[in-house]
DNA sequence: TCGATATTTCCAGATATATGGAAATGAATG
DNA sequence: CATTCATTTCCATATATCTGGAAATATCGA
């Protein structure tokens, strides 16, 4: 069953973009992309987030159904990580034939690498 | 007042990704994603979306309070663009500082552009 | 000014989502 | 096996969103 694949057709990109389209949640991803391959545990999340642990619960599952982390046992934690594949295919489905294929703009280069602080 | 600044902080970018996070919109946005810089009008867009008009104007205003589009009038039509500099800062705000700086895989470039056909 | 065209606003009902406390599950330790 | 720690599931309530017909608004052409 289709539980993992990366965002391909309208209706994983709208399940993606919904799990994102929240505050805490947001800020949960954004935290895991900052994160990076090492991940974080479901109680450092809440901790950096301030959430009851019911709500974090809820919102990691909502982000791993969507397929934007994933979720790894470790002991007795469970550590989430950002899945950079699927996130990758959402952006590219959300500018998939830019511009009818003219040259356009740069427009799907955000330049998030180079950035120093702000 | 704040009507179509880039999207900047956590609030705005949840309401983007929000406008983003619905069937009929993410249609439309992509539609006008591939439409470029000439953009449609309403009309066109409600035939290519088959959606009536109250529908429609429902979520064209969403995509435009978002700051996803924009709006120009042009006779008796309201011409609609995709603010492909809206969207770019969204992206970066998704990536940034992308694995606390490290050089991550390029996790932030869409081959969108480079794309034959699918 | 009248009529036709293009699009929006108003409305109310149906559906979906967010919240957090309390109890349940799963895994390690002694 | 009993205890502790980490996290999830259950539940009810509160809030937000989607929908489309009908009426209102705006622009053009004769």
């Amino acid at each position: 069953m289709e539980m993992n694949e990366p965002v391909t057709g309208a209706a994983h990109a709208v399940e993606a973009l919904g799990a994102l389209a929240q505050e805490h949640r947001l800020a949960v991803f954004r935290l895991l992309v900052q994160a990076g391959a090492p991940g974080m545990a479901a109680g450092a999340i809440a901790g950096a987030v301030g959430l009851p642990g019911s709500s974090l619960s809820f919102h990691l599952a909502h982000l791993t159904r969507a397929g934007l982390v994933t979720q790894e046992r470790r002991g007795r934690s469970l550590i989430y990580r950002a899945d950079f594949a699927a996130m990758n295919a959402l952006l590219g489905y959300l500018m998939e034939n830019c511009c009818g294929g003219a040259a356009c703009a740069p427009a799907a280069a955000p330049e998030a690498t180079e950035r120093k602080s702000a």
